[in-house]
RNA sequence: GGCCUCAUCGUCUAACGGUUAGGACACAGGCUUCUCAUGCCUGUAAUCGGAGUUCGAUUCUCCGUGAGGUCACCA
């Protein structure tokens, strides 16, 4: 289930999301960026599911994260859970404290239990620490202010700090890919780092991205999760190449990009430094671009999903027509009774709404049974046939008196689809059927 | 409030000292059209403010202002 996919590890970034909730797709956007930057450098990309808080972390969470990377398309190299590593955090928690860089305290529970509990404290050596952010640039910060901080609940239980920075350095970890919101964090982390005796890895700290009010998206203010855009028929090429747009662009005016085309063109120096809100209106167009750019067969298997009722055949080919009706395909759901629903049942028409404006009946009587008759010879194989027979009688006769009752007793609608598309889709003999049938109610 | 970060159309962005500041989304108008939807064309709309540096600043520096992030025995 895990595999190797790259023999050149000199680049390794990790996704670490914490399975206490869903995570939306801001979240998703961290993993979307650490795994263009190792795919770009052809170096390792690890998934670690950062579960340290056993209370409130769970498996239908951590499901949940392996879930939505698959949809999207983020093949990661490693896998595992924080919380496997326990051991050889308490390790380097035994080596600080002997070393004296971190000591046991005894403090009151904070629950209020009033139970004491031995945390491990990080003695700081109370330095201004400097780094150099792979976006922002050199940031300075002075730790005296953050006091002695904690890192382990226990000895045996650590806290996130102490486990970022052992388990990136284990695991190799060279460049840390996450939002600017930990940006406070890393000063902290760097001097566990250096207490230990490791060298820093590099920094990247992304843009965040914001909901309407400017503020960080989550999920009160109405993100959702990846799985939600599944859900909602979304295409994962549309979120990759939206997400990775949101504080990224690699120059140009072009906007529409694979997935592999976002890996050759990947590159820190064109991040944004300021937040950006997601809108999601442009992640529907972006969308429907996406879907235009799907084969047929995709398009039929994804549309089947939300139309189950339509046979194989309407689909087929009434295909065009749906997929640039909406934006993505779970609209479908919503629109396809009122859309398309007269395909496959039969509509009741109103012959007072047949009647092009002013014509007489006589008129539109006249002009459905030409055309019952110029079908009977049609060849119903393509629209453009269809189109040309029934042109040739309707630039003659007025195209809205001829057009626009066929449309009505075809669809029993007054918006619709074009009357040629019905006709194609129809056949022949449902076609003549319907119109006949208005003509009947006419002269009765 | 302390610390940190940021700042181009309403929104996402292009421009890495010299452009009539470009594109896209959204919006408005028009064309195509039997209707609807597409499609095409056009338009409205931005460099936060002030000092510098420079022949010349969206771009570099500083100061304001504004916005955001962060200050847990969460991550």
């Amino acid at each position: 289930m895990i595999e190797d996919l790259t023999p050149s590890h000199s680049i390794v970034t990790r996704f670490a999301p914490s399975p206490t909730g869903l995570l939306h797709l801001g979240n998703y956007r961290t993993a979307i960026f650490a795994y263009l930057y190792a795919r770009r450098h052809q170096g390792k990309f690890i998934l670690r599911i950062e579960d340290t808080d056993r209370a409130r972390s769970t498996k239908e969470y951590e499901d949940n994260i392996i879930e939505s990377l698959a949809w999207l398309g983020l093949s990661y190299d490693e896998r595992y859970r924080q919380s496997e590593h326990i051991e050889e955090h308490t390790k380097c928690l035994q080596k600080l404290i002997d070393e004296g860089k971190a000591y046991i305290s005894e403090e009151a529970a904070k629950d209020g239990s009033g139970v004491v509990k031995s945390i491990v404290r990080f003695k700081n050596p109370n330095k201004k620490v400097v780094f150099k952010d792979e976006i922002r640039g050199v940031i300075e910060t002075d730790t005296t202010d953050l006091g002695d901080f904690v890192i382990a609940k226990s000895i045996t239980e650590p806290l996130f700090h102490l486990a970022v920075v052992v388990d990136d350095h284990n695991e190799g970890v060279t460049h840390v890919i996450r939002g600017e919101d930990h940006i406070p964090n890393t000063p902290r982390q760097i001097l566990i780092a250096e207490a230990l005796g490791f060298s820093p890895p590099s920094y990247a700290h992304l843009p965040l991205v914001l909901s309407e009010d400017r503020t960080k998206l989550s999920k009160r203010k109405g993100a959702l999760p990846v799985t939600a855009y599944r859900d909602m028929g979304y295409l994962p090429e549309a979120i990759l190449n939206f997400m990775a747009f949101i504080g990224w662009n690699p120059g140009g005016e072009r906007e529409i990009y694979t997935l592999a085309e976002l890996v050759e063109l990947f590159d820190f120096e064109k991040i944004h430094k300021g937040g950006a809100i997601f809108n999601k209106e442009k992640l529907s167009w972006m969308n429907k671009e996406h879907m235009r750019l799907k084969t047929t067969e995709e398009n039929l298997h994804n549309v089947k999903k939300h139309m189950s009722e339509y046979s194989d055949d309407i689909l087929q080919k009434l295909l065009p027509t749906i997929i640039d009706r909406v934006s993505s395909y779970g609209e479908l759901s919503g629109i396809k009774d009122s859309e398309f629903g007269f395909f496959i049942k039969r509509p009741l028409v109103d012959i007072s709404k047949v009647i092009w404006k002013d014509d007489e009946s006589y008129i539109t009587i006249n002009h459905l049974e030409a055309v019952y008759d110029i079908l009977q010879n049609t060849n119903f194989d393509t629209i453009e046939g269809i189109k040309q027979a029934i042109m040739a009688y309707a630039e003659i006769h007025g195209k809205g008196s001829v057009l626009w009752p066929l449309r009505m007793s075809l669809s029993g609608q007054e918006k619709s689809v074009d009357p040629f598309t019905i006709l194609y889709v129809l056949g022949r003999e449902e076609s003549c059927a319907r119109i006949s049938e208005v003509i009947k109610q006419f002269t009765t």
